[in-house]
RNA sequence: GCGCGAUUAGCUCAGUGGUAGAGCAAUGCCUUGACAUGGCAGAGGUCACAGGUUCAAAUCCUGUAUUGCGCACCA
């Protein structure tokens, strides 16, 4: 499609849908993102963050992967063998809800309805039919993903690492189980690592109570508390060692109201004296500084809740069975029934919440499987020493903060979907081993205990622990176990690991970040990745986080319906910062697709000129190139070297503010319309020549540099204008010279200088123009006084008044203007317009006294620092210098600002 | 409580010591043979505040205020 001919065959806006969707196509089928490990070529990987299997597209991934694709599309222009894998994870507790919510829906039954294995089949049907919808969301986007590696984790190879892992650490000596206090969910019913817990201040109720003091009768003690649903479990009261108040009580008891009971009072140093009574009760099974008091004094634990979060007490008939925030309010109204409340106060704590289901966590006694982290000192070192760079660097602080206090980790799961843990007891003795106070390598020795990727020979003799692996216990594993097998090393792995580059969110830093940095080391004995750069947080414009109950999170597949993928992508990218969080405007997008609009209606105008020659081969030299013409390639000089500065940096929104700029203001604003004359059909062969020439290396070069940001439309402008040889853009390199590295640099500079002096004359043109209402009047004609040493020929007169919209532009020396002109400075030259009798003095006056006002100003400044003798003891010489050669401007500007204004009387 | 950020035009944000910037919105003009998803012009900012360092501070330092996030946590 070239040519005058099919021209009108183009429509005037660009639609984006058909177009993306056939590169899409064209990609996949021509292998377009595949990576050869056997290449010569130095590698490039990344591995995707893997998402949900239950994972729908919004925003945040959006961001994320298009900045993946444009390191890896960027990568690959520059000869790299490039390999982004993708892959999602089987994510535990969601998948499962969601399953067992189907299920309920559909058959009414629960899980323990249909047992394990019934129960693993349909979610392994359900996550064949419905898991992975990401991918081709992904692929929707553009995302150059090397589709024949997807992995998940519960692949039969992949769960043979996570196995694998934990039967290496256990044997090491990382792994053990015991019963701790962990954070439970009584929703998912599930223990929770104390990353899976976030803390949220609450309104809550601080509830003053009195107890009796057991000898003393009719005299209290007084406690607060914010749950007195949990004070059956009560087995003391503690009070600080040293408050005066209560020393005297220690050791006394007093009367528990419900169910009643004698309990004692204690000593503790964990007592802060100030807040509330100075008193605590004590309630060692719900919560975590009780249990460790309970356990200095020797005291019992008395459980009352039940899994689900029920109150479990048959002791305290009025409560049991309630669920606990139900029971906290009926505990309350029975304690003020007994008189036992002395006061009840507004109170705000912190109250830590089940990240997935959203619901007060109860700590819990339970036995679970724990993990000490290894390679902790290697990982935290490689953080440090920038081994591993995390851009921004801010997050190393954040990450040697935790590293530093960390502690082990909770990795079993009272859940079906998910790794089961390979151990075994030997059944004769399961009950005894179940109940183990602590179980680790120590008791393989005994021979009653199987730990093994493999279950034991005569399975029929042993029970495997019933519990799942944390799914985030199988992601720590995934730069490499999505590489090679177990015991390999693979051609992949040999080639692409350690990865280059991870881009993922810092609110996974803990969960995955860290973690795959200790895996790595601890397994692979080496670093996981070399980069890792940290996205922003997509908020919306009020700056609230985007929420499905909100509604506030826009669906990326509406946007890209209506903006196109490239435009989304491109929009989003300009406004995502590198440091903190960005609010989220749909106008944005629609500026991104704004841009895809103007570039392909740039090449439109371009192809209404005539077809693409080879142009690539030409000789600039061969050429008469004007200083436009020399100056916009000029600035595409400029521009390759500002994104080379800037992909450098990881500064993606520095990149497409230049791509913006350079093609927007630069090429099309000025450029395009400066040239436009050049391209009539009267003018001369050689003119034209050189304008398409440098059209065509303008366009092929940016083209190829807006490629990761916007990659259907430059392909398929690419290939619409016949730049290339047939193969896609995406796999053609970038040229390694500039345009200019053959020219001479005093004759760029020169030209640079003109261009810039016409474009700022016609700036005050254009302004003269406005002033008098003529903006649009396109038979105003101009007369030009030059400047010493301005370089004005023909051409560039013509330039200037095709700009400006005039008639024409007259140079005339010395030149008399009658009294009243409007009249404008320019770096040309003085510039008149003029009107024919149709001057408004005192239009003109209160233009010019404003140029003057300003120009003083400036004036002053400028005076101002060159007044001081310490500015030109102390600052640089060239400082100085370019401050006396503005001062000696402005004044000449003003003594001829203030002659204009004489002359007007 | 500790730590990390942010505060620049009406809005969203760039700007690492030397002439305050972009896009959007708002204003006026323009449907001109690429583009109204467009063009031209103008307006709009004591760079949160107070000190300090410096010849020179939006930029560096100290403090304050407001605000966001993370960690810890007093029931």
């Amino acid at each position: 499609m070239a040519g005058n001919e099919s021209i009108n065959e183009l429509p005037k806006a660009y639609e984006p849908s058909a177009v993306e969707e056939k590169w899409q196509k064209r990609w996949v089928e021509g292998k377009c993102f595949s990576a050869n490990p056997k290449s010569e070529k130095p590698a490039y990987s990344i591995v995707i963050p893997p998402p949900n299997v239950t994972g729908v597209l919004h925003l945040g991934h959006v961001l994320n992967n298009s900045i993946q694709d444009i390191l890896a599309r960027r990568a690959r222009q520059q000869g790299k063998e490039v390999m982004w894998l993708p892959g999602c994870d089987h994510a535990g507790i969601a998948t499962q809800v969601r399953v067992e919510k189907q299920l309920r829906e559909t058959e009414g039954k629960s899980r323990h309805d249909l047992g394990r294995d019934a129960f693993l089949e349909k979610v392994w049907e359900w996550k064949d039919k419905h898991g992975g919808i990401i991918f081709e969301q992904l692929r929707r986007l553009g995302c150059s993903l090397d589709w024949e590696r997807e992995r998940f984790t519960l692949d039969e190879d992949y769960t043979e690492w996570v196995l694998d892992v934990f039967v290496k650490l256990f044997k090491e000596g990382y792994i053990y189980r015991g019963k701790r206090m962990v954070n439970w969910c009584p929703v998912s019913l599930t223990a929770l690592s104390d990353e899976e817990v976030i803390m949220k201040p609450q309104r809550s109720k601080l509830y003053t109570m009195r107890y009796e003091i057991v000898d003393q009768p009719g005299e209290y003690f007084q406690i607060a508390t914010t749950r007195p649903e949990t004070l059956m479990g009560d087995v003391a009261v503690a009070v600080h060692p040293e408050d005066e108040r209560y020393k005297h009580l220690i050791g006394k008891m007093v009367r528990r109201p419900f169910p009643a009971a004698e309990i004692p009072i204690v000593a503790d140093d964990h007592v802060e004296m100030e807040f509330g009574t100075g008193a605590l009760k004590i309630t060692p099974a719900h919560d975590l500084a009780d249990f460790e008091i309970g356990q200095r004094h020797n005291l019992e634990v008395i459980d009352v809740l039940t899994p689900d979060g029920k109150i479990n007490c048959p002791g305290c008939p009025e409560l049991h069975g309630l669920d606990r925030f139900v029971a906290r309010k009926k505990a309350a109204a029975m304690l003020e029934e007994m008189g036992a409340i002395v006061k009840v106060e507004e109170h705000e704590n912190n109250v830590g919440f089940s990240e997935r289901a959203d619901v007060p966590i109860e700590p819990r006694l339970s036995m679970q499987w724990f993990l000490r982290y290894p390679a902790t000192e290697e990982a935290i070192a490689a953080v440090e020493n920038e081994d591993i760079t995390f851009r921004p660097a801010r997050w190393k602080k954040t990450y040697s903060n935790w590293m530093e206090n960390i502690q082990d980790w909770c990795i079993s799961r009272q859940l079906w979907w998910g790794h089961r843990i390979p151990v075994w007891y030997r059944k004769e003795k399961s009950f005894e081993l179940r109940e183990a106070e602590s179980l680790d390598v120590a008791n393989l020795n005994a021979g009653d205990l199987h730990v093994g990727v493999e279950p034991p020979e005569d399975g029929d003799n042993w029970e495997q622990d019933v519990d799942v692996l944390d799914t985030w216990f199988s992601s720590w594993l995934w730069p490499f176990a999505t590489m090679t097998k177990v015991g390999e090393k693979s051609e992949t792995l040999k080639k692409f690991y350690p990865t280059t580059d991870l881009v993922t969110g810092p609110d996974i830093i803990f969960f995955w970040v860290a973690r795959m940095i200790m895996a790595g080391f601890h397994f692979e004995k080496q670093l996981p990745f070399n980069n890792v750069f940290f996205t922003s947080i997509i908020r919306d414009i009020k700056g609230r986080k985007m929420s499905k109950s909100l509604g506030n999170s826009p669906d990326p597949l509406d946007l890209m319906a209506t903006y196109g993928a490239d435009g989304l992508r491109f929009g989003l990218m300009r406004i995502a910062p590198t440091g903190t969080d960005v609010k989220f405007d749909e106008t944005q997008i629609e500026e991104g697709r704004n841009f895809a609009n103007k570039l392909y209606n740039a090449v439109r105008f371009r192809l209404m000129q005539g077809a693409v020659s080879s142009f690539a081969t030409v000789d600039p030299a061969t050429l008469q190139l004007s200083p436009i013409h020399i100056d916009i390639l000029a600035k595409l000089d400029q521009l390759e070297d500002d994104l080379a500065a800037a992909y450098g940096d990881y500064q993606f929104n520095a990149v497409t503010q230049a791509l913006y700029a350079f093609f927007w203001t630069g090429y099309c604003d000025w450029f395009i319309e400066a040239v436009k004359g050049t391209l009539r059909e009267d003018e001369a062969s050689w003119m034209r020549e050189a304008t398409l020439w440098t059209m065509d290396t303008v366009l092929s070069r940016f083209l190829h540099h807006l490629h990761p940001f916007m990659p259907h439309i430059t392909e398929e402008l690419w290939e619409t204008l016949g730049y290339g040889d047939g193969s896609p853009l995406m796999q053609t390199p970038l040229l390694a010279d500039k345009v200019l590295d053959t020219f001479d640099p005093a004759t760029v500079l020169q030209a640079k200088t003109t261009a810039t002096a016409v474009f700022d004359s016609v700036g005050r043109a254009r302004n003269l123009k406005a002033e008098y209402n003529l903006a649009s009047n396109k038979n105003v004609s101009f007369v030009l006084d030059p400047a010493e040493g301005a370089v004005i020929n023909d051409d560039l007169l013509a330039t200037f008044s095709l700009l400006v919209g005039a008639k024409g532009t007259e140079v005339q020396e010395g030149y008399a203007a009658e009294k009243g002109t409007p009249t404008s400075l320019t770096p040309l030259g003085a510039l008149y317009m003029p009107l024919d009798g149709l001057i408004d003095f005192d239009a003109e006056k209160k233009r010019i006294g404003k140029e003057i006002a300003k120009v003083e100003g400036e004036l002053k400044k400028s005076k101002g620092k060159l007044s001081s003798p310490a500015f030109a003891e102390r600052a640089p010489e060239a400082v100085v210098n370019t401050e006396r050669e503005r001062l000696a401007e402005w004044e000449s500007k003003l003594a001829q600002l203030q002659e204009m204004l004489a002359a007007l009387g």
